[in-house]
DNA sequence: GTCTATAATCAGATAGAC
DNA sequence: GTCTATCTGATTATAGAC
């Protein structure tokens, strides 16, 4: 029973997973898509393919639908920054990460963060998984922040936080979409773009 | 009665248009402070202070209440726009748009557009009043881009368009309000710094 | 045009059978 | 856990008196 019971459990487990894994992925893109607010709970079971009832069984609330979603980017992106190359120059990394939150963006698989005030906002700020990645992340990229401020890569006149903000801005820039919208660009165009104006700045060097 | 009419027209329209300012003055704050899909009809009639029903004799729906209080926005920066001394560079015309739309937004005062999809997007798509303004806006700040492309003060390599966006976007960037939140600064030092980073970068020069 | 009262609809959440 | 059917409350919109 000791050797059986474990798989059964992992095979359980797994099941539950994945099917959570598959609503949390559909939450993600309809969030990307239509913000919190529009998005609802009739279409995210339609898109998942399974009934209203049965998403209530996995998640308590639309709130914590949206939570779990953002809890799974944000551990996407501490997995990121983990799978950075240790050696590359502090500058390369933050370059990298405004990179990967973009391009997650285009692709169409970051939620949009309610920077305005929303139920959604409270509900993350009450979420520990939440709030425990996006410390983590913060003090990463923090750290590589003053390392490139001292190298003398980054501008040592911006405060740090007013850095890590504007790095945290490129997960909800509508820049990105207006460009693509325009289908003047490929999504990696795009990115190069609003790298050089968000790095470079408008003026002229 | 040539002489009285002008007068009890004008004053009828005064009032009619004095109390279509309030709504929107209203709709314009709840629209910053929460977004479209958040506000509640209930809510502006609550903070102009007449019935539910009477905002339904000037505004046929939500989406056009909305859209009312976004064409006003755009009359503001087209009034904005033409008031600019006609002498300065375009790069300081430029740089005096962005600051006006980013003190507007840390004032409250601009509505947080719908740069996802939305309802009161197709709204405003559909409205020619904001449409236009839109246009013209557009257009005058092209001119300047590319006048300021040519002096060698914008950065050549940047599509117009980009630019373009780019500047847009200072009227719904989270930093601002990030940074409000944190109260280490006051909002002219906010604008400042983001004018800062969106005009230098956030490179060492 | 403004009001009170109400209609009509939609969306979040639940009951209860299987 | 999943389903169908339903409840409950919130929200957009309107009827009709004044």
């Amino acid at each position: 029973m000791a050797s059986t019971a474990p798989t059964k459990m992992s095979f359980k487990t797994q099941m539950l997973e994945a099917r959570e894994g598959a609503i949390i992925q559909s939450v993600n893109r309809l969030l990307a898509e239509k913000g919190f607010e529009a998005m609802t709970v009739d279409e995210v079971a339609a898109d998942v393919g399974i009934a209203k009832a049965s998403l209530y069984k996995h998640f308590p609330s639309k709130e914590d639908l949206a939570a779990a979603a953002m809890v799974s980017v944000m551990r996407r992106a501490q997995g990121f920054l983990k799978g950075l190359p240790v050696n590359a120059s502090p500058m390369d990394q933050l370059r990298a990460v405004a990179r990967w939150t973009m391009s997650l963006k285009l692709a169409g698989e970051m939620p949009s963060l309610p920077s305005q005030n929303s139920r959604l906002r409270s509900a993350l700020m009450a979420n520990k998984a939440y709030m425990d990645g996006l410390m983590e992340v913060s003090d990463r990229l923090g750290a590589w922040i003053e390392a490139a401020q001292a190298q003398g890569t980054l501008n040592p006149k911006l405060p740090p936080i007013a850095v890590l903000y504007t790095l945290y801005a490129r997960a909800c820039d509508p820049v990105l979409e207006f460009l693509k919208m325009g289908a003047l660009y490929r999504d990696d165009e795009i990115i190069e773009l609003v790298m050089d104006t968000c790095f470079q700045g408008l003026n002229s060097r």
